[in-house]
DNA sequence: ACACGAAGTGTTAGCCTTAACATATGGCCG
DNA sequence: CGGCCATATGTTAAGGCTAACACTTCGTGT
């Protein structure tokens, strides 16, 4: 790769022989403390711009003890909120001078993550955020393994006494139920996520408590695995079983993309024979046929936030935990349940409908 | 944070001790090269787990002159493409013993990726990765300014002598082009992506090349951003400029998703009086109503293999530039033109079905 | 019995930067 | 004009690890 087979690239010594001073003069013009001339200064900077030097940052961090550098453990960053998050933390975490490692965890659960911070402690990160879906418990059995790793826990409930900044998936759940509820729908139906999955838990349980504060509980029940096609596949599956229902809480906006379709393949108009609410209000949902009443989580502001507590906690700085609260957006996805005459109607014109317009 | 404010965390040199032997033996040990008989192995083992040692990769880098670790510079993360490729690079990476720093590069041009690069030559990684809407002029100035940083270029044609991997977009645009063509479509209008996006350029170039080869050119273009929100509004415009186009080539899925959103809503019928052909196949695309057709690109092979020819660079063996070839996914978005009178008809049938269905 | 090579281990000298301390220079005060 | 302080710079010793070499201790062939 080298076009000049002899050329290193230049160390803070040959910027300091150039310059005609000691290292750590250079040291002190490159990090910009401890008195320097002006005189001296301009030397040094002539110095590093004609050698084109850079510093070496793990020799800086193996002198330091600390490298400047951040890890993010997350699951398949090709999701949404993962993406969402880590886009939002790579940037807060570079204004401040850290660069990002990511590793993604793979399953859920303790080992996954125990490995992952493994692989980051090996890196002398100075920290590291975690969104992988872990209990309380497995947090602090983190904090425990790892006492020298601040960390932050993104998507651990603030109950858990443990570093944390996240969504408050509770109220998200109640936020789409209370809608449906109030709406006049009794029988809700729901697609989750996978086991295992902490927003998952949060969010059944957010419903259910919500159906059970009015006496009510969900009629039917399948899971997902975030995926559209798996949505598409939950809503078949509940479609067959049998049960009637007239709302459904999906636990995101991708799994409802799938429902969506599914519902309009079977002909059941959405709102007028169900009402769908999804879950995060991704970039689709407001243009989706019909578009999609949702709950809307503000990862970016989550991934600064995160980041932001993690500095603090790196200047040993304490923050409590924090919660950002999730939003409802009504859309047209949802309304009240029809009534029973009504129901027919509408399926006769759909299959008339569909009958004409086949071409 | 230490729960012990006395302990460090132990070193090679802690383990050496322990196990009666010189740090070198347990570099060994920990390195698994070098002659080392059983019972020292087995001895110095034990040392390591009582100790809970993790070697310090900043150390070895500096030591090795290497690393570990590779740079991955990106558009914005949060975006179906690069989130994708992120995730593939990852596991490869991680597979290969190496490290992933995500760098992200706002804006196009020249002057960001040279600035992220430079973030990452200080972290020292063995190579980048780089994904960053690069002309192929602007690749060649990057390795004659970074020649000691191997770097694949992910979206940069392979005319351009640089080391690339990545995905035909001509032949992309072609399959969507032709497609609509060979259903008689003459009339194509499209939503291209930012300026500046060599990704936008080659599509675009590959939209009219194959139009040109009939003697056909687009009747109309908008530009969107990748988002939903921008196919919407750039379809609008379509619609506004009154150009009347029975086929409409959109630069990915998102935008796609935004363009039958304003297509329903102005009561224009997909497929029946305009075709949509999207770029990507995103999970959501299946499901959509209708169900797009649309070219898809394999990003975690793209991601596998980028990473597979950097490796493969790393250790000084020469790749030539890698090309995978997208595929059309025909699905119903798309169909042959309406005749004139038809079209008549369908918007009648449209408008009474419309004030029929609302409640 | 001797040289020889291989296997196993230790020693030394870096890798590049910075913290901590040491030194030199100049200005100012009494 | 000596002494003292602030400013500006240099020196030394890490930081944790590994490459390169040096040194033992064997077994082997002759």
């Amino acid at each position: 790769m080298a076009d000049h087979p002899e050329r290193r690239v230049p160390t803070l010594m040959d910027v300091a022989d150039r310059a005609g001073v000691s290292a750590q003069t250079v040291s002190r013009v490159v990090n910009g403390q401890g008195p320097v001339a002006a005189r001296t200064r301009a030397r040094v900077m002539d110095a590093i711009g004609e050698l084109n030097y850079v510093p070496n940052r793990l020799a800086r961090g193996l002198a330091r003890q600390r490298s400047l550098s951040i890890g993010f453990a997350t699951n398949d960053i090709s999701l949404h909120a993962p993406s969402q998050l880590a886009s939002a933390i790579e940037g807060a975490a570079r204004q401040a001078g850290y660069s990002l490692i990511v590793t993604i965890v793979a399953g859920y659960g303790l080992a996954p993550v125990t490995h992952a911070l493994r692989a980051l402690r090996e890196r002398q990160v100075d920290g590291a955020l975690i969104n992988a879906s872990l209990s309380p418990g497995d947090a602090h059995e983190i904090t425990a393994r790892f006492p020298d790793l601040p960390c932050m826990f993104m998507d651990v409930p603030p109950s858990a006494g443990v570093p944390g900044a996240l969504l408050d998936q509770a109220l998200g759940a109640r936020l789409g139920a209370d809608h449906l509820l109030n709406l006049g729908h009794t029988r809700i139906a729901c697609i989750d996520a996978p086991q295992g999955a902490v927003a998952e838990q949060a969010r059944l349980r957010g419903w259910e408590d919500t159906l059970a504060a009015r006496g009510l509980s969900l009629v039917a029940r399948a899971a997902g695995d975030w995926s559209p096609a798996s949505g598409y596949a939950a809503t078949q599956t509940l479609l067959a079983g049998g049960v009637p229902f007239t709302g459904l809480l999906v636990a995101n906006d991708q799994m409802a993309v799938g429902a969506l379709r599914a519902l309009w393949e079977r002909g059941v108009n959405v709102p007028a024979d169900v009402s769908v609410v999804g879950y995060d209000d991704t970039a689709e949902s407001a243009l989706l046929i019909p578009p999609l009443t949702t709950v809307r989580q503000d990862f970016p502001l989550l991934g600064r936030r995160a980041f932001a507590h993690l500095h603090a906690l790196l200047r040993s700085e304490t923050h409590p935990p924090t919660l950002s609260t999730p939003e409802l957006v009504v859309r047209a996805s949802t309304a009240p349940p029809p009534g029973p005459e009504r129901q027919d109607v509408q399926a006769a014109l759909r299959t008339l409908m569909a009958a004409l317009t086949r071409p």
